[in-house]
RNA sequence: GCCGCGUUGGUCAAUCGGUUAAGACGCAUCCCUUUCACGGAUGAAUGACGGGUUCGAUUCCCGUACGCGGUACCA
């Protein structure tokens, strides 16, 4: 075999693409860039029941997103097409069928019934969930217990059936994960799982082995609640005489909600914060679940803060581009208990990358958010000179709306209340005296508008400080944003005096 | 129930047996700022429990407790 570094991300299309899911491409990613690798997209549908019209397509929208393109894909192509299991199909039974010749698996006949009486029947309160497994088989409807002749015969009448792993008696099944290390499992606890369900699609079992097999996957990174399926896993590489073949093994922690259990969309509609990498409607529900995207999330902080969730340096550096990633992960320094999600925090990596990110890189993005709020953009200049101003005071980019809509539009309301309390007339005659001198200032910059405030504040007698927040007010609608002057310079002078006066009307 | 994997502040976490047990988020206080942020400083807050091993355990081993995952013709 090549030591050529071939990895897979491999979802099912079932619905939205969540943190954990695109966390587990990222890892896949990192690892393959990281040694010249490729990173392979495959797309399991072998359940058509639960298939999903249009998940496959936003998979790919949401990796094009964070910047992880696959080298091969359905959508991409490749050497080892098609990517798709449903495509698949034929391949898959050749194996199953090799393995029942070998005795490493049989044809099971069991009904749905049949199986749900077993359940009932055997459970016990040692055991509520009793397993196919060297006990229960011997009083299934199998070929083992049928005999040849019987089992030929319901074959050829077309009898539906499955094909189950035949898991040996107390063998001990081990491996070593790059994460945890050596792993071990006892086989007669493991049941016999089905490998071909009935309608002739493999199930995530037999599909993943024969795939990774086929497709030449050298590394194998998943979450880790397939860890107690991987005993099975690794005797079909055995049975299929493709031990020397087989993946080397990394059983990712869970990305856990704030309740510490795993992750779900349940948790995102409880606590109010994206769960999916972007937004996903539920094509037969037409119920909406918010994405990162939308709420206002960078790519590059989403990749940030995913690639910590789980993962560090050693070093105290957490703000991480794409690049250094890539050349600073290590799977072996990925921790092995599950990390509990904080919002707070993934702000925080956000807030970090809009500082530190040229506003080019953005401002497209929030031009956008903008339409979408009805503000109209019209000098684009200005508008990058303006994120410029208020960037260090938005976490998410949906937050320039508040931060800065007021430059592109009167503020709808005017926080009145914060001035007048203490709004006199002689607070009025300033204001008007403070119009007429700046309707004849002959240009209109920064520096002279200060200047020619202070002084008129002088020559009354007052105090900068109790007329400097009514004129915010009156400029932004409250008491936040950049400088003053800084914002009069930018919105111009007919919009300040404009605004001046307006809110003149408002006080007198 | 059984099997597996875990367990350092509220959260993310460093430590490859010896430290005053880092750092970050969040929180609080202060400074800066004639607003709000940003920035800076300070503070409160941590090794689940019990046994070993060792001169010395957060670190290694065992047990207990607790948590999570799995236990489908779902992935």
């Amino acid at each position: 075999m090549s030591n050529q570094v071939r990895v897979r991300f491999a979802p099912s299309p079932t619905g939205g693409l969540h943190l954990g899911g695109v966390r587990t491409v990222l890892y896949n990613y990192l690892f393959a860039k990281q040694n010249g690798g490729e990173f392979i997209l495959r797309i399991e549908d072998t359940d058509q029941t639960r298939f999903v019209p249009g998940a496959e397509e936003y998979i790919f929208n949401c990796l094009a997103w964070c910047g992880l393109t696959p080298d091969e894909s359905p959508k991409h192509g490749g050497p080892y097409a098609p990517y798709r299991q449903s495509e698949r199909k034929a391949m898959y039974r050749q194996y199953a069928e090799q393995l029942i010749k070998q005795g490493n698996a049989y044809y099971a006949f069991d009904t749905a019934e049949e199986l749900e009486k077993m359940r009932t029947d055997f459970k016990t309160d040692e055991n509520p969930s009793p397993q196919y497994n060297y006990v229960i088989r011997e009083k299934m409807k199998n070929s083992l217990t049928l005999g040849e002749a019987e089992t030929q015969k319901l074959l050829e009448e077309g009898a539906p059936h499955v094909v189950r792993i035949k898991m040996p008696q107390n063998e001990e099944v081990k491996f070593n994960d790059m994460i945890r290390g050596e792993v071990s499992f006892n086989s007669s606890l493991v049941d016999d799982k089905v490998l071909l369900k009935a309608d002739g699609m493999p199930t995530y079992h037999l599909a993943v082995v024969v795939d990774d097999y086929s497709m030449k996957i050298s590394h194998a990174f998943r979450g880790e609640e397939w860890l107690p399926s991987a005993p099975v896993h690794i005797l079909l590489w055995k049975y299929l005489d493709w031990e020397n073949d087989m993946p080397q093994w990394a059983h990712l922690p869970l990305i856990l909600g704030p309740d510490s259990s795993k992750l779900s969309k349940r948790h995102g509609n409880k606590y109010g914060f994206p769960i999916f990498a972007m937004n996903w409607t539920d094509p037969k529900t037409q119920e909406l679940t918010e994405g990162f995207y939308e709420r206002g999330f960078l790519s590059q902080a989403f990749v940030n803060l995913l690639a910590m969730l789980g993962w560090n340096d050693g070093t105290e550096q957490e703000v991480f581009s794409m690049e250094e990633l890539i050349q600073r992960f290590d799977i072996i320094r990925v921790s092995h208990s599950g990390a509990i999600f904080d919002f707070e925090k993934a702000k925080w990596f956000n807030h970090e990358w809009i500082k530190k990110l040229p506003v080019a890189e953005y401002k497209d993005q929030v031009k956008k958010i903008f339409a979408d709020n009805n503000i109209t953009i019209a000098n684009d200049e200005q508008f990058a000179k303006v994120l410029e101003l208020v960037k260090d005071r938005c976490t998410l980019l949906n937050d320039f709306v508040a931060q800065a809509s007021f430059f592109f539009q009167s503020p709808k309301e005017i926080d009145t209340a914060a001035i007048k309390p203490k709004w006199d007339d002689k607070k009025q005659q300033f204001f008007a005296e403070l119009i007429r001198a700046y309707e004849l200032l002959p240009t209109w910059q920064h520096d002279e508008l200060e200047r020619e405030f202070k002084e008129i504040v002088a020559a009354n007698q007052m105090k900068p400080g109790e007329l400097m927040m009514p004129l915010r007010v009156m400029l932004v609608g409250g008491k936040f944003g950049p400088g003053v002057f800084d914002i009069a310079a930018i919105i111009g002078k007919d919009e300040t005096i404009a605004r001046i006066k307006h809110a003149l009307a408002l006080l007198g």
